[in-house]
RNA sequence: CGGGGCGUAGCGCAGUCCGGCUAGCGCGCCUGGUUCGGGACCAGGAGGUCGGUGGUUCAAAUCCACUCGCCCCGACCA
C-alpha cells in the first residue's frame, strides 16, 4: 500500500531518509551538508522549542543572544576545546571587500565568546549565578552529514552559566540534565539511559560530560543532550574571577548544555514504521486531522458543515485541521495525514452524519474506533496521552529487550553484530581497554551510570577489577 | 580524506556502451468532465541551455579532456 517509502528492515538508512521526505520535514541545500529545514519539520523543532523554553525558564534561566562571529584568537585560548573544534571550525578571512586582521570563526559552540563577555560582567559573588540560554544556529564543518542528525549549521539551544561554587555548578548540570530526561522521556516519549562520558568522549573543555542516550529503532544508540561541567577551565583561559564574601578572588565555575535539531531525527527514528512519520502527540504540531467524507454534492455540504459544527468550540483547545480539499479522494487524504504523522485522523461520511458518530483513528496502531460526536473533543484528548504513554511504553519495551548484560568477549562482539544493543559491560576505567574494544566492536561507551548499582566484576578486556558496569553501543 | 554512485522537465528515471529525425517515460502540475469510506479515471495541455567549460565531428545527452556539485558507505563528531 505504500509507495516511495523503503521498509525499515530492508535499508533502515533509506528509510529514514524516506520518511523525512515523505513527511516533507527537511531537504538537502545546495550547500553541501546543509538543509533546508521545511514548515512541517520547523514545527516539530518550534515545538521542541517552546517546550524546553518554559523548562529553563521555570528553572530560572533567561535567553540572551551572542554573535555568530568568534575572533579566532578566542577559540585558542582554552587548550583542550581548541584541540577539539579547531578542525571543524568554518573561518571567514574577509569581509567587506578586505581581508581581515584577524580571521573570524562561525562558532562551533559560544564557550569562548561567551565567557570573554562573562569576564565584564562579574566582579563579586552578588553577580553570581549567571544562568543564561541562548538559542542560536552553529556551523561545524563534519566529514558526514545526515539529515538532522549531523548537519554542517545546525539549531540548537546553549546554555551557559557561571557559578561561585564547584558544587552549585555541578548542581546546574545535573539539573539540567534532569530536564532533558524529563523532556526526552515525557514529551519525546524516549527512554533514556542517563551517565557520564569517558574522558575520551567528553566535551573538548570540560570536566565532566552527563547526557542523555536513546535507543533507535535500528538498536544503535543517539545522544540527545548534553550537560557539561566545566569547573574553572574557561574561567581560568578567559580571566573570569570574583570576590567571594570573604574578600577572596576565585575563579568562576561554568556550565554550558544543549541540545539541537538532532532530536527531530531522534523523533523520526524512535516511533516511525514503514507508513511514515510518528509523532508523540506532545510534540507534534498538528494533532488531528478530520476528514470530511461525501459522495454528492449535497453531501458534501453536509459533512463539511457538520464538521465545522462539531470542532466549532475546539480552536482554542487543541492544534486541528479539517481537511475539505475536494481535489483529493479520501484515501489520499488518509495517506497523506499519515505520511506526516498527525496523531490522529477523525473520518467523519454521511454515514457517521446519520449516526451521529465519527470514526477516530490512531496513527500509531491504525486501529479505527468509533466514537459519538458528544464530548469528542475530551474524548480525543484522553486519546492523545493515551497514545504519548503507549509509545514511550513501545519504545522502553524495545529497548529493555534489546539491552543486555555481557561478560565475556567474544560473545559481546558477536552480539553487538548481530542482533546488535546495548550492553551493561564491566570496565576497569582504563583507556587503552575502551579503546580495544572500540577498535574491534566499532561500538563505544555510552554512559558511565551515575548512580547504578555498584557491582564488582572483571573487565572484560583486560580481566582487572571493575566496579560498575558502563553502557556499551554503537551509536549515531 | 579513502571507497562507491549520481547529475537529462518540479520529483523519480530511460536514452549514453555502438554519435544521426522534433530528447522520451512515470509521478506531480494546469484545463474540462466523471468520481469520492484506504494512494481514482478519461481527454486535452504546459514544462528541457541533457551540471559546466573546452575539444573531436557534417552532426554530441551520447566520444575525449578538464572541471563543478551532490548523495551513499567508512575514519572525525551534537
Amino acid at each position: 500500500m505504500t509507495k516511495g517509502i523503503t521498509k525499515r528492515n530492508e535499508d533502515y538508512a533509506q528509510w529514514y531518509l524516506d520518511v523525512i521526505a515523505a513527511a516533507d520535514l527537511a531537504e538537502h541545500s545546495a550547500v553541501k551538508g546543509c538543509m533546508v529545514i521545511k514548515p512541517n519539520g520547523y514545527a516539530i523543532w518550534e515545538m521542541i522549542q517552546a517546550q524546553l523554553d518554559r523548562m529553563f525558564k521555570a528553572t530560572g534561566h533567561v535567553n540572551a543572544y551572542f554573535p555568530l562571529f568568534i575572533p579566532e584568537s578566542y577559540l585558542q585560548k582554552e587548550a583542550e576545546h581548541v584541540e577539539g573544534f579547531a578542525p571543524e571550525c568554518a573561518v571567514v578571512t574577509h569581509a567587506g571587500g578586505k581581508r581581515l586582521e584577524e580571521p573570524m570563526v562561525i562558532r562551533p559552540t559560544s564557550e569562548t565568546i561567551i565567557w570573554s563577555t562573562y569576564k565584564n560582567w562579574i566582579q563579586s559573588y552578588r553577580d553570581l549565578p549567571i544562568l543564561i540560554n541562548q538559542w542560536a544556529n552553529v556551523v561545524r564543518w563534519e566529514m558526514r552529514t545526515r539529515l538532522f542528525l549531523r548537519t554542517t549549521e545546525f539549531l540548537w539551544q546553549e546554555g551557559h552559566t557561571a557559578h561561585a561554587t564547584a558544587q552549585e555548578a555541578e548542581e546546574e548540570t545535573l539539573k539540567i540534565l534532569g530536564v532533558y530526561r524529563d523532556f526526552a522521556e515525557q514529551y519525546m516519549a524516549a527512554p533514556v539511559y542517563v551517565g557520564i562520558k569517558t574522558d575520551k568522549e567528553k566535551f573538548a573543555g570540560a570536566v565532566r560530560t552527563y547526557c542523555i542516550e536513546a535507543m533507535m529503532q535500528d538498536r544503535k544508540s543517539l545522544q540527545c543532550g548534553t550537560s557539561h561541567n566545566l569547573g574553572q577551565n574557561f574561567a581560568r583561559a578567559f580571566d573570569v574571577t570574583f570576590q567571594d564574601e570573604s574578600g577572596k578572588l576565585q575563579h568562576v565555575y561554568a556550565t554550558s548544555w544543549g541540545v539541537s535539531t538532532r532530536l527531530i531525527g531522534a523523533l523520526v527514528m524512535s516511533h516511525s514504521d514503514d507508513n511514515g512519520l510518528v509523532l508523540p502527540p506532545r510534540l507534534a504540531p498538528l494533532k488531528v486531522v478530520l476528514i470530511p467524507i461525501w459522495k454528492e454534492e449535497s453531501e458534501m455540504e453536509k459533512t463539511k458543515q457538520k464538521a465545522a459544527e462539531l470542532t466549532a468550540n475546539w480552536h482554542d483547545q487543541i492544534s486541528f485541521r479539517i481537511d475539505d480539499r475536494d481535489q483529493y479522494r479520501p484515501g489520499y487524504k488518509f495517506n497523506e495525514w499519515e505520511k506526516r504523522g498527525v496523531p490522529i485522523r477523525i473520518e467523519m461520511g454521511p454515514r457517521d452524519v446519520a449516526a451521529d458518530q465519527v470514526v477516530v483513528v490512531r496513527r500509531d496502531t491504525g486501529e479505527k474506533i468509533p466514537m459519538p460526536q458528544q464530548d469528542l473533543l475530551p474524548r480525543i484528548q484522553k486519546l492523545l496521552e493515551q497514545m504519548q504513554n503507549d509509545l514511550y511504553q513501545r519504545a522502553l519495551e524495545y529497548r529493555n529487550a534489546a539491552t543486555y548484560r555481557a561478560d565475556d568477549y567474544k560473545e559481546f562482539q558477536s552480539a553487538i553484530e548481530n542482533p546488535g544493543g546495548f550492553f551493561w559491560l564491566h570496565w576497569c576505567g582504563n583507556p587503552d581497554c575502551e579503546n580495544r574494544f572500540q577498535e574491534t566492536s566499532k561500538a563505544t561507551i555510552r554512559i558511565i551510570p551515575m548512580d547504578g548499582e555498584k557491582e564488582q566484576g572483571p573487565c572484560i578486556v583486560c580481566g582487572k577489577p571493575s566496579q560498575q558496569r558502563v553502557l556499551v553501543g554503537k551509536s549515531y
